[in-house]
RNA sequence: GCUCACGUAGCUCAGUCGGUAGAGCACUUCCUUGGUAAGGAAGAGGUCAACGGUUCGAUUCCGUUCGUGAGCACCA
């Protein structure tokens, strides 16, 4: 007898070894329909797969969690076994379910075209109602190879091939089509219906830029239409928060050819560059940093010292003068540390702080530029700290309190951790390394924070944290950095005099809390969809007339309030009260002040927010006073 | 950098199967002086990304370059 645990607790025994499937049958014959597949002692497996001990089981209808995994996953074949049907001279590589979708990778020599991507969809919709059954068969790995090299795939027998001599391979079929797979997949094809082909994108073959570009088609399925149709409204809501869109809509910034990856800050976009900058200087003052400024451009032997040459000459602008090589300043922390060298440190000295607003040019390749979020000429938040091994883990716990305090303030509370460790490209003895890595990650464990590791992604002079920040709408935003660095100190003969009054290395931290001014910037529009705080708002305040008449008051009021520091901007136009409010309320502008005979007569003004709420006529102390509460609330409460 | 797509007025976009272009908004002027999301009229505005080629003729077809977008690769 085999007795079969349900997730409600109930078991069913049955005399011999039994399938997913006739387990759901015994259930209920809805059940058995709705079946997707099954989760036996918490692995998933195929409705065919069959039980021979004891066991639990779930049934994975379209409510189970794992259902859209598999959806995607037997999507996924289903998009390679339409592509193959109209483009026979398609290989098939692989086609992993990631977020939100799946893609699947073809080699063909002739690109797809939307069009083609529209006949794609069309042949998969037509295999969902030839409701093909999905069979699952296993073979060795050397009957693999030679099934694949025999239909002409040559990528798929080369991913077989790389796997270990004796292990078995399952085979998925359906219809005509057989693709290696691990699964498990859905029962038929007909189990399929809410999908949709989404776009063709070009793609590396084992994601190394050294091979073969293949060409890459991303879809996605949902266990039903709504939940499609869903994911499609919440891409496009996303579109419109494009920082790009907004930026040019709100008149904060442009790009032209002739700056690829290089900003133009107009006027408010400025503003509110400034209100970070200003807000981060304070932050600055109080953790302890001391700001400076180095030269945007350093002779090139200095580069060959700290590593960056080896490492990243490609990727950085360089001149010429005199005889001399010179490169503009892709990063802040060679430049600290002429500072530093400057005059001789004590160990009281130490922790030394240095802050920056970094002014960095990196040659991006040109296909990563992205808006403001990814540029050629960027602004960090940058601070060295100079210090000892002994303090390195106060320092660490101290940045990561002052981060997360300045995330709250503008609003993001939602912080994911990674601790990147060494690359294959690195300076630094092993041994450095070993005390870098450790050091970041005790300082992690010591505020029982959770995180990720990332091998191999630390930077070539040390290990990081890198810190993320999730969205309004949950997308995550990688930001803020500490780096320890062992090595480059040394490189550029940073010292420091020790009790014993011998000369000793200091260790330095790189860190960043906001990272580029100009992607957090970004990244703050496309949070707020533009209607940003007003502490943050480029204009606070617009006062507008209803007629000529108030054209003197209203100029006066905002006058005052320019006074009273606001940024505050009049509207004296000759048009409708209704056509500058509907102008300014797109422009997102926090509060807007309106004055008529009424106002000027009595000395008042009305007061209207962005969300269109009537807050009346007041005196203006009263209205300053209102204003103040809300413009600059986050930053009077800044606990920095 | 690689693959594919795209580049028309300040913005959003039509259009030309090859005969040098059009709308809405914005802008300018005039009328209107109106109380909380668009008052009316007139006008101005374009080497159709740049450079080559084919053609009697190119914004349209072809090529190259630049830029942008989506991915990939990269990200000190």
């Amino acid at each position: 007898m085999i007795a079969i645990t349900l997730p409600d607790g109930s078991k069913r025994e049955f005399a011999a070894a039994v399938t997913v499937a006739e387990v759901a049958a015994s259930i209920g014959a809805g059940l058995a329909k709705a079946a997707l597949a099954g989760k036996v002692d918490g692995k998933l497996v195929d409705t065919s797969y069959r039980i021979d001990a004891d066991a639990s089981l779930e049934i994975v209808t379209e409510k189970h969690a794992d259902a859209l995994t598999i959806l995607r996953h037997s999507t996924a074949h289903l998009l390679a076994q339409a592509t193959q049907r109209l483009f026979p001279d398609t290989q098939v590589t692989i086609g992993p379910v990631i977020e939100n979708g799946f893609f699947y990778d073809f080699a063909r020599e002739t690109p797809f075209t939307p069009d083609d991507l529209e006949k794609i969809q069309a042949e998969m919709l037509r295999i969902v109602h030839e409701a093909l059954p999905v069979t699952r068969s296993v073979l060795s790995r050397d009957q693999a190879v030679a099934f694949f090299k025999n239909k002409h795939e040559h990528y798929k027998a080369e991913i077989i091939e790389s796997i270990p001599a004796g292990e078995d391979l399952s085979l998925y079929a359906q219809g005509e089509f057989t693709d290696l797979c691990r699964g498990p997949h859905v029962p038929n094809t007909a189990k399929l219906r809410a999908f949709k082909v989404i776009k063709v994108a070009g793609a590396y073959w084992r994601g190394d830029s050294k091979n073969a570009m293949l060409q890459r088609i991303y879809g996605t399925a949902f266990v039903n239409d709504k939940d499609l149709q869903a994911y499609f409204t919440q891409l496009e809501e996303a579109e419109k928060r494009d920082h790009r869109k907004i930026g040019r809509a709100l008149d904060l910034f442009h790009m032209q050819e002739e700056a690829p990856g290089l900003v133009f800050w107009h006027p408010r976009g400025w503003a509110i560059w400034q209100v970070v900058e200003q807000y981060m200087r304070g932050v600055y003052r109080v953790a302890g940093y001391k700001e400076v400024r180095a030269p945007q451009i350093l002779d090139r032997s200095l580069w060959e010292k700290s590593g960056h040459w080896a490492n990243f000459k490609d990727n950085m602008f360089t001149t010429h003068s005199e005889n001399r090589d010179y490169a503009i300043k892709p990063m802040n922390c060679p430049g600290h540390i002429q500072i530093y060298n400057h005059g001789l440190h004590s160990y009281r000295e130490l922790p030394l702080r240095y802050g920056e607003f970094g002014s960095c040019h990196r040659n991006e390749a040109s296909g990563a530029l992205h808006g403001i979020m990814r540029v050629r000429g960027f602004t960090q938040d940058d601070g060295h700290i100079f210090c000892t091994e002994d303090q390195i883990q106060g320092e660490c716990v101290n940045f990561i309190q002052c981060l997360l305090k300045v995330y709250a303030d503008f609003g993001f509370t939602d912080v994911l951790y990674k601790l990147s460790t060494r690359p294959a490209q690195r300076v630094g003895s092993d041994l450095v390394w070993d005390k870098a890595e450790q050091a970041l990650a005790t300082a992690l464990q010591a505020q029982a924070i959770d995180y990720q590791i990332n091998p191999g992604e630390g930077a070539f002079y040390g290990p990081k944290i890198e810190f993320s920040l999730k969205d309004s709408i949950g997308r995550v935003w990688q930001c803020g950095t500490i780096q320890v660095d062992f090595s480059m100190p040394e490189r550029l003969g940073a010292e420091y005099v020790t009790e014993d009054s011998s000369r000793k290395t200091p260790v330095m931290l790189h860190r960043a809390i906001l990272g580029s001014l100009e992607r957090f910037i970004g990244i703050l529009i496309e949070n707020h969809a533009g209607a940003l705080p007003a502490w943050l708002a480029p204009v606070q305040v617009v006062v507008m007339n209803i007629t000529d008449a108030q054209a003197d008051y209203a100029a006066a009021v905002a006058g005052s309030l320019l006074a009273q520091g606001f940024r505050a901007e009049s509207d004296l136009r000759n048009e409708k009260i209704g056509y500058k409010i509907r102008e300014h309320t797109l422009q997102k502008v926090p509060f807007q002040v309106v004055v008529g005979d009424r106002e000027r007569d009595n000395g008042t003004a009305s007061l209207r927010t962005l969300s269109g709420e009537d807050l009346g006529a007041m005196a203006l102390p009263e209205l300053i006073q209102k204003l103040h509460a809300g413009a600059t609330k986050a930053y009077a409460e800044a606990r920095i």
